[in-house]
DNA sequence: ATGCCTGCAAAGCTTTTGCAACGTT
DNA sequence: AACGTTGCAAAAGCTTTGCAGGCAT
């Protein structure tokens, strides 16, 4: 996933390549974390705010970027590929990482004899501290 | 979970057993499946939309309902216990069933030792169809 | 009698839409 | 030149807040 491999998704599509466009996919590309509508207006002064949000629908029908909920229901988008996968949120600076194994199957066909409920699709989200937050916490408890 | 749990919960944190409180709960209990804020404030016309709300954040800290997204963001209530459970939504009816069995501790060390995430908590929702939604197409399918 | 609760209306936020002007192809 | 795209402002949802009056305890 490269700020190219964004373009050419756009170009493929038809869509005009415009300055607003470019400046919104550079930034996404910046960003190696998640991010909001607004963070990225905040970032582009003279970009509208209608275009941020016009822009974020259409990398979304793209798959550029992926949407999910934070655990108040905060919508918060990230780049990454529409391929199935899914997010540890840390909970202390907001960082999402993905990950893509999840073994649930055998627990779906339990559901699916228990109760009759026939699964398609599903959405799992951890949280907890990442990596870094629980270096920082130790070190701080060390004060 | 019956009305009168709940209003024992209120009456033990000393919230008082006002009318319009004791009309949403009996309209909360009433309902076998999930509900909006939208929803409640319609089917009790006397009560203000401000108190709806009001009342379920109070339900929420109580622990006697919990609050999801569905897949759309669109925040969605649902009455049950505060207990760890999960969700399976049914794309067809919106009709919610919650689970416990989640069997991804498992997933959750191989997470640990491969990125050094600390899981906290995790959230699963399932999506599909459930037994009556089946059933129901079946029958479509054959006409 | 106290002060928690209520409805209403207004305000707050986030996201969408209408529209005339603009810029890419 | 054609028409997809933009910024602005207004509108639209949904949720919260301010406030004066009301009600449970």
């Amino acid at each position: 996933m490269s700020f190219q491999s964004l373009v050419s998704a756009m170009e493929e599509r038809r869509y005009k390549l415009t300055g607003p466009r470019l400046k919104l996919l550079a930034t996404v590309m910046e960003r190696g974390h998640s991010f909001t509508a607004e963070e990225l207006y905040a970032e582009l002064p003279d970009v509208g705010r209608a275009t941020v949000f016009r822009t974020l629908k259409l990398l979304l029908e793209l798959g550029s970027i992926c949407k999910l909920n934070m655990d108040d229901g905060t919508p918060v988008y990230r780049r990454g590929t529409s391929a199935h996968h899914h997010h540890m949120v840390c909970t202390s600076c907001g960082r999402v990482q993905d990950f893509a194994r999840c073994d649930i199957d055998s627990m779906l066909r339990r559901l699916a004899g228990a109760t009759g409920f026939k699964a398609s699709a599903h959405r799992i989200e951890v949280y907890g501290l990442c990596r870094t937050c629980q270096a920082r916490k130790v070190k701080e408890e060390k004060l």
